[in-house]
DNA sequence: TTGGTTTACGGAATCCGTAACGATA
DNA sequence: TATCGTTACGGATTCCGTAAACCAA
């Protein structure tokens, strides 16, 4: 928790301290993302076409919404946290998969979606199957997939 | 795309033609997980404690940002579009782990973090070994695993 | 006419950049 | 002192709710 210094004002200690439920934000995850690579808040800031200080808010606003520092910093920058390592491989992925959301769409309006049937006889039926269906629909999200254990 | 009527503002017209490349924000994939699922905008507007103008305005950011429509509608609602369909699954998957962020932090601040060094002989490295360190790194985040094939 | 969705618009909150400050090497 | 990060603050954008319009059943 941060102390208070005498020449806080009003809003300060407001935004410190007022407690309501903020939903994190994708950009505050892709910032923090691009910090905890680079280790250097100005150089991150460069790379996502942002001043400093709107960076060091984006990050102190994560902080706030998942309830802890991310960062050790005393006036430099320290490292990440437990709590920030243990955030920056789901932020990561958060972040690669929204981006991907676009292709998504584009695929299934290009067509490359739709229902596929399939009907596996039981020597078939191998966890090597099982793993290329999960990578197909993984690859495909767009087409359904059914199997039915037949004959 | 949608037909300019002789009463549409300037306002109305930039907004509808403008493309700037706009980053999907996580409010717009919850409302639309929620419109997607009650498949009416009333009840998904109240469910999110929104009223419906500000929703009909999200779906339609959410719509413009992957550039294609994700309702059939007339006037009434009428489905999923194909993207709709196919962006959904990866919608709702991404909102579920937004939500679940807090927890992760909070599980490293209490100390479930850290790192578990596992050695295996051959006989027991089995992918049913594997599929429980993944599961556990899924369920733990915060702990690093690491794995030695040794004597 | 009624119910459901979209458009119009004004007030409030948010975001970002510039400037000034603080602190450490 | 120089560099890196934080705080302060003002302008511009965005967001949401109310009111009105639109259209099909």
């Amino acid at each position: 928790m941060r102390l208070l210094k005498s020449n806080d004002t009003i809003a300060t200690i407001a935004k410190t301290y007022h407690t309501k439920l903020m939903p994190i934000e994708l950009r505050w995850l892709r910032s923090f993302v691009f910090v905890a690579e680079e280790m250097h808040f100005s150089r991150a800031a460069r790379k996502l076409n942002l001043a400093q200080p709107a960076l060091t808010t984006q990050i102190r606003q994560l902080e706030h919404a998942v309830g802890a520092p991310l960062f050790e910093r005393t006036n430099r920058m320290g490292g990440l946290t437990a709590a920030g390592r243990a955030l920056l491989p789901e932020a990561k992925s958060i972040v690669e998969r929204s981006g991907s959301l676009c292709r998504i769409v584009e695929r299934a309006v290009k067509g490359e979606t739709g229902h596929l049937r399939l009907g596996i006889i039981p020597p078939a039926m191998t966890t090597h199957v099982a793993e290329c269906v999960r990578r197909f629909s993984q690859e495909y999200p767009g087409v359904e997939v059914s199997m039915r254990q037949g004959d």
